[in-house]
DNA sequence: CGGCCCACAGTGGTCCGACCACTCCAGTCG
DNA sequence: CGACTGGAGTGGTCGGACCACTGTGGGCCG
């Protein structure tokens, strides 16, 4: 794994005086970063960085790519955000297993972020991805799993603070979820309903008796998956959505 | 809002000799550079920065959060890299429309870099999404749009030309989600379809008259939208998408 | 007088070298 | 044999220097 044209593609060798002209040969496309950025994916996607796998050391990667450390380590952040790299102080840098979840941690930021009409996109969203994943539950979660998301409901109506209860609400939908057997869509769904983005979008939203409709929902949806009804299920989790969605419609266009 | 709670965290204000112990007062979190990207996160959020505004320089923005230009320039780049940040050399720091399309856009590397059954959970993610969203587009698209719609479906089947025809086939399936209405959804879309996720996907696929196969659909998914016939265009979309899906599935599993 | 051009100041992009904080492991000591 | 303690190696932070690009204002030319 000899990816070093020795000093060839040095970058350094940008020719002196270049400044008035000097762009004919040596054209290089976006920021030394930038580029340092896609070699690494790069090589990823070739595969000759596996998952799991370390990565040389910043200084030895900052001189085999012919940039400096500060670029380098620009590039290795860029990447570490992304979910693509982690970084163990100490340690080395290594190469996650590129699960659904490292890549797509990133989606919750959006939820953060968003305001006004795209929280309510965001929504409509999540009402589509939810509903399709408690179908598929319903159809194929197992007992275990079952049994456990009975244990958040039940929790979850047992209790009266508020902390407690969107945690249980946030596992109980968490488990559904993950029995629809795709790792990517929970993950997208675990973006979707980030515990900061939910309690902005409920903020207000617990009086006048909210509680008891969420109850009701919920127990909606547990019927389903008891019953193993696929449409039944769908439907439930649609509306269930669809109500915070339509409480936060009819909240912008007063 | 006054972070800036006086020389305490001044930089070259470090406690000499407080490498032992001193920790009382002072004990913050994670790693600078993260601490920076949450407070800029923060600033947004509470709308003390607002999109398209321009941030303080670099050094002004270091200085004023008390670390180095060289962590303050990581953060900036990892908040750009997220499409939060916008950077244009010469010029300043501006924070991005924050629109989907923005903030989205790190959608697209994920489908770059999953491998193996990941693939197939990101197609049948894009199979869910976007047979709801040409449903939902067969009952709101424009005249227009739709005219849109039947030009890239016209030269996408009077062209040999491998790379025209994908461009076709991606503005095709594009301008039926964009009019779902849904620009959160079609930026997410945009990154499940892009160029290279689909080149990898369908490479080999292209043999044994698929060519045939993906026109007849397309044409089906057509036949709906202007038949304004939402089930139709889902169930049309869904077996579109569904088919690329299978067969990725069987290649799998010999 | 009006428009073009250039020099300049400001900003992000890159590089360097130093030091700190942490992890890991091997060699040592009890 | 096990716990402890160094040191080597690694990522994290810092400060300063210089380059490349942009935007603008003043001066020059027509």
């Amino acid at each position: 794994m000899d990816e070093t044209p020795p000093g060839a593609t040095e970058p350094g060798a940008t020719e002196p005086g270049a400044t008035a002209h000097g762009d004919g040969p040596a054209p290089p496309k976006g920021t030394v970063t930038q580029r340092a950025i896609e070699r690494i994916k790069t090589m990823i996607r070739e595969g000759s960085l596996e998952p799991g796998q370390r990565l040389p050391a910043e200084r030895d990667l900052a001189a085999r790519l012919g940039i400096s450390r500060s670029s380098m380590r620009e590039a290795i952040r860029a990447l570490t955000i992304l979910g693509v790299l982690e970084a163990r102080h100490g340690s080395g840098i290594y190469v996650t297993r590129l699960e659904a979840g490292d890549l797509l941690e990133t989606f919750g930021v959006v939820a953060d972020l968003s305001r006004g009409p795209r929280l309510v996109e965001l929504l409509e969203l999540r009402r589509i991805l939810e509903s399709t994943a408690t179908s598929m539950a319903a159809a194929r979660i197992t007992p275990d799993r079952l049994a456990e998301v009975e244990k958040h409901l039940t929790a979850m109506n047992a209790t009266d603070d508020p902390e407690q209860i969107l945690a249980h609400d946030l596992a109980f939908h968490r488990a559904i979820v993950a029995s629809a057997g795709n790792e990517t869509m929970t993950a997208v769904l675990d973006g979707l309903s980030s515990r900061t983005f939910r309690a902005r979008v409920r903020r207000g939203d617990q009086e006048e008796g909210a509680f008891e409709r969420t109850r009701r929902e919920h127990a909606a949806i547990h019927r389903a998956l008891v019953a193993r009804d696929p449409e039944a299920a769908r439907a439930a989790a649609a509306a269930h959505v669809g109500e915070v969605e339509r409480w936060l419609r009819s909240r912008r266009e007063p």
